[in-house]
RNA sequence: GCCCGCGUGGUGGAAUGGUAGACACAGGAGACUUAAAAUCUCUAGGCCUUAGUGCCGUGCCGGUUCGAAUCCGGCCGCGGGCACCA
């Protein structure tokens, strides 16, 4: 009998499903599509055991649906623009291109192997100039839709390198490479006019059932509708055109408590007065330095300046409240002011403590803590109640004096709107999608500045506006910017020289539509009318969950604007039908400290050794418990240490030495860590089906798994036991002893759970479900019959996870054609049915026996049986139950 | 700082509000073998001068319930996101 040997049987089978076509997506009208896609990876240059983890839960819903006769769709692509190729431009000189197509050979020469049911034929890579060309016609399209729109904003400035500087190269405030401090700078730049859907985004979620609940409240809080008063403060010495002050105010029963009005350093007055005032100048300026960031305006130290500028409070005229700039108003929320209310914010107490102003408190909690309440202007901390708690109004001006925040906010806005104060307004937190980038590898935006015209989008026939390759990386900046003749162009409306937009686009933008590209990768417009109808939408989308803004909002916004511009259908406006989420792979840090050279090395006047930390590969090292916690030795410090004492023994003397590892566990990949695992070691090794068994197998798909040497190596054992067990039902030397209906039995309950496991993202559940089913294959004493058809059933409800290893027994078993294409197994409902089943008697909630009934007993009988249970009987002591509960088919609780 | 999650044996984890620890890994004991590997069987949350029909136990504290890992409130720890990383 044969070894089960996946070198030969992997590189078999795969090309045996390339040879029929059987993961080739075409249009087919008498079948019900089914579209599943994970998040399309970066092509950093190798794949990741992540990327392994995510494929392999799509290729499993995608072998699953083919065998439930669905006609699949399963895509794969790369999102292959973004500034990792630039870098690794700057860093060994060669061309973002060639870097970037080379990396996405190697990892598709990767992928294959793993043996992914995907339609390779679709493939594209969003740098293909045949893919940003159709995103440049799909611009030009919003463009003239108004979806697209120039205005200023912000961004993190580098002052010694002349640069833009993304988020991540901003390190403590300062520039990755100069160090200098970043400033942040004004820039005319192109936006997504994203918010004019704000209202529709936030609402549309609703109705997506099929989206982890905790991803749409991120979304909901993100877009973050408000209700809440816009009203004008009057100023008093103001300069001219600001007599007054626009603020938005989502607490405007609090406005008896107001002690300042904030204006952010990017509003108009502020800038304004920035022109004559050296002093508040210098202060601004200050106040600009840092990222652009939230976190980074959250975390800064709150920095006010008195523009010495008064407003009159709107129902008090005499009331005069001094007008601060602070560096934490955002500009881009609201109108760019507010009035502070330091009794009722805890930020607006820590700065009114700061320049001493007034703190007046508004409310109070409402009953009880009248004993234990510290007011803020006491000393205590803000008091920031939940608004849906009632509180006791001391400074109210409408509604009760006891009520919610919610209903005073209310009341306030009607007072005001009455007495021509203000009005109320919804808005939106969510800001418009700004998609410029100084930047060469990404998507030229595909608009040419005139002079006699100004701004024009570029003709479609000259699309796509491709990427000149003559550039280089010696100098920062944006090589398009110094080209010396890229930029020069005709205008294409009136003709005349012009230059094109040197901006390229977020690559976002690319990743917000690839999706409805896959129906039709080939297509000479954005997307083929027919193939996007049939296709559409995605049916289960996977990803991971740190894309659960972002990426997933602006592929929303763009499915609308596709449809806008007539590109998509209007049922696609959401493009997602289900979403799951999966979990990181994570692997343990090896981390040792040692000296950077021996001590004997050491002479008078020379830098003594330093400890300087090291990082070591999961391969070169031996881990073992030690006191009580994980520790390793690097393999070649072995020393022929034969048992778990001497490796022990070893450890201690390199504690001596220190060069003990230590073993952090469950932590990120990451590259500069050492604790990558590669999964082509790992393929090389085991094969690809115990890699995707693996992945699958232990951790809930949700959630972060560990990889681990030893979680490998068992669920290769496991698939060389299932062969094995396999090829001796294949090889008839099964002896026929009697029938056992027991394992026909558990064959139907395994279709049952199985099933429901891959349907409802329980992989991990579903393979421990395999396992029994597996030890009850093994054990059993059945007839041949019964045990090929189990095991023929075995191999099938295998097959999504371990394809290969499935079609090789399916084919020992005599199956008829392609396990790939066998229809999936019927669990017979009669087969489910258990006779009995045994209750635990629970008294006072607490187990004390169990008893076995048939299913269907009555609940008076089974009230009878308990109460005569030895364990009921002395609990109650003679006595009657206080409460008897029956569930059906589950437990009883006594309560005495 | 703000938003969203997660926390269960030595380890990964299972458990529609209903027997906590399924299924595995590592460990222990045994079988087979000249031996090893492989394989198979058994064992396995903690506690105890009472070994039981016992007590404790799902990050910590409290609550709801006949019954809570699960629901609610507060806290601690870890992770993701915060609009130019992808």
């Amino acid at each position: 009998m044969s070894r089960y040997d996946p070198a030969s049987i992997e590189p078999k089978w795969q090309q045996a499903w390339e040879q029929a076509g059987t993961f080739v997506a075409t249009r087919d009208q008498d079948k019900p599509k089914y579209y599943v896609l994970e998040m399309f990876p970066y092509p950093s240059g190798r794949i990741h055991i992540g990327h392994v983890r995510n494929y392999t839960m799509g290729d499993v819903i995608a072998r699953y649906k083919l065998a439930t006769g669905h006609n699949v769709l399963h895509p794969m692509g790369f999102d292959a623009f973004g500034m990792p190729a630039e870098n690794a431009a700057m860093a060994s000189g060669g061309h973002p291109k060639d870097w970037t197509y080379s990396n996405i050979d190697t990892m598709v020469e990767q992928m294959k192997p793993l043996g992914f049911g995907l339609d390779w034929t679709r493939m594209f890579a969003t740098c293909d100039p045949e893919y940003y060309g159709q995103q440049q016609a799909l611009f030009i399209d919003m463009l003239s839709e108004g979806l697209v729109y120039r205005k200023n904003a912000v961004v993190n400035w580098d002052p010694v390198d002349m640069t833009v500087l993304a988020n991540e190269q901003v390190i403590d405030g300062c520039g990755w490479r100069s160090g200098a401090a970043v400033e942040r700078k004004e820039l005319t730049q192109w936006f997504f006019k994203i918010s004019d859907m704000s209202g529709e985004l936030l609402d549309a979620l609703d109705g997506l059932d099929e989206w982890p609940a905790k991803v749409k409240t991120m979304q909901a809080n993100w877009i973050g509708r408000s209700r809440g008063l816009q009203f004008a403060f009057s100023t008093v010495d103001a300069p001219e055109d600001f007599d007054r002050i626009d603020v938005y105010t989502t607490r405007p029963d609090t406005l008896m408590g107001a002690s300042f009005v904030g204006l952010s350093p990017d509003h108009p007055l502020t800038r304004a007065l920035e022109q004559d005032n050296p002093e508040l100048a210098a202060a601004v300026a200050e106040m600009r330095k840092g990222g652009t960031t939230e976190e980074a305006l959250e975390k800064a130290e709150k920095l006010g300046f008195d523009t010495g500028i008064r407003v009159r409070h709107p129902f008090d005229t005499a009331w005069e409240l001094p007008v601060y700039i602070a560096n934490f108003i955002l500009m881009d929320y609201g109108t760019g002011a507010i009035f502070g209310c330091p009794a009722h914010d805890q930020r607006d107490l820590d700065f009114a403590r700061k320049y001493d102003l007034e703190v007046r408190t508004v409310f109070v909690p409402a009953m009880g803590e009248e004993g234990t309440f510290i007011t803020p202007e006491d000393g205590g901390p803000a008091y920031v109640p939940a608004k849906q708690e009632t509180v006791r109004y001391l400074r109210g001006f409408a509604g009760q004096e006891a009520q919610t925040g919610e209903a005073a906010v209310d009341a306030a806005v009607d007072f005001c709107e009455e007495n021509g104060v203000g009005q109320g307004v919804t808005k939106y937190r969510l800001r418009d999608w700004g998609l410029s980038r100084q930047r060469y590898w990404g998507c030229p935006i595909p608009v040419v500045h005139c002079d006699q015209c100004g701004v024009v989008p570029e003709k479609k026939e000259n699309l796509p506006i491709e990427l000149p390759d003559d550039v280089s990386f010696d100098i920062p900046g944006n090589p398009l910017d110094r080209h010396p003749t890229w930029r020069d162009c005709d205008c294409p409306s009136c003709g005349a020289p012009a230059k094109r937009e040197t901006d390229t686009m977020d690559t976002f933008v690319d990743s917000s539509w690839y999706f409805a590209r896959f129906t039709a990768p080939r297509a000479v417009t954005p997307t083929d009318k027919a193939d996007a109808e049939y296709w559409m939408n995605v049916d289960q989308y996977i990803g991971g969950i740190e894309h659960a803004i972002l990426h997933l909002l602006y592929s929303r916004f763009f499915a609308r604007a596709m449809i806008k511009t007539g590109h998509l259908p209007a049922s696609a406006a959401e493009p997602f039908n289900a979403l799951f989420t999966q979990g990181m792979v994570t692997h343990a840090i090896y981390l040792s400290e040692e000296l950077d050279k021996p001590i004997e090395e050491t002479k008078p006047g020379r830098t003594p050794p330093m400890l300087r930390k090291i990082y070591h590969y999961p391969e070169d090292v031996i881990e073992f418990n030690y006191d009580g916690r994980p520790v390793a030795i690097r393999r070649v410090d072995v020393k022929g240490a034969a048992n778990l004492e001497e490796l022990r023994e070893v450890y201690e003397l390199d504690q001596a030495d220190a060069r003990a590892i230590e073993v952090i566990p469950s932590a990120k990949m990451s590259k500069s860590k050492n604790n990558v695992v590669d999964p082509m070691s790992i393929i090389a090794t085991y094969g690809a089906d115990t890699a995707r068994w693996f992945v699958l197998s232990d951790s809930p798909p949700e959630r972060d798994v560990e990889w681990t040497a030893s979680g490998a190596e068992a669920a290769s054992k496991h698939l060389t036991r299932v062969y094995r067990i396999a090829s001796e039902i294949a090889a008839g030397d099964v002896p026929e002893t009697r029938e056992d209906p027991a394992l026909l039995k558990e064959t139907h309950k395994a279709i049952q759970d199985i099933t429901l496991g891959v349907e409802a993202f329980g992989f991990n559940a579903a393979i421990a479900k395999l396992y029994g089913f597996t030890n009850a294959l093994s054990k059993s004493r059945a007839g041949s019959e019964t045990k090929r058809f189990a095991a023929k059933t075995l191999a099938q409800l295998m097959s999504p996870m371990t394809p290969h290893l499935s079609e090789e027994i399916w084919q020992l078993l005599g199956g008829e054609g392609l396990i790939a294409n066998a229809p999936w197994p019927v669990a017979d409902a009669a087969m489910l049915v258990e006779d009995t089943v045994t209750l635990p008697i629970q008294v006072n909630g607490k187990r004390r026996g169990e008893i076995d009934v048939p299913t269907d007993m009555p609940k008076e009988e089974v009230e009878k049986l308990v109460l005569a249970h030895e364990a009921v009987v002395r609990a109650l002591d003679g006595g009657q139950p206080k409460k008897l509960i029956v569930v059906p088919g589950r437990i009883v609780n006594v309560v005495v």
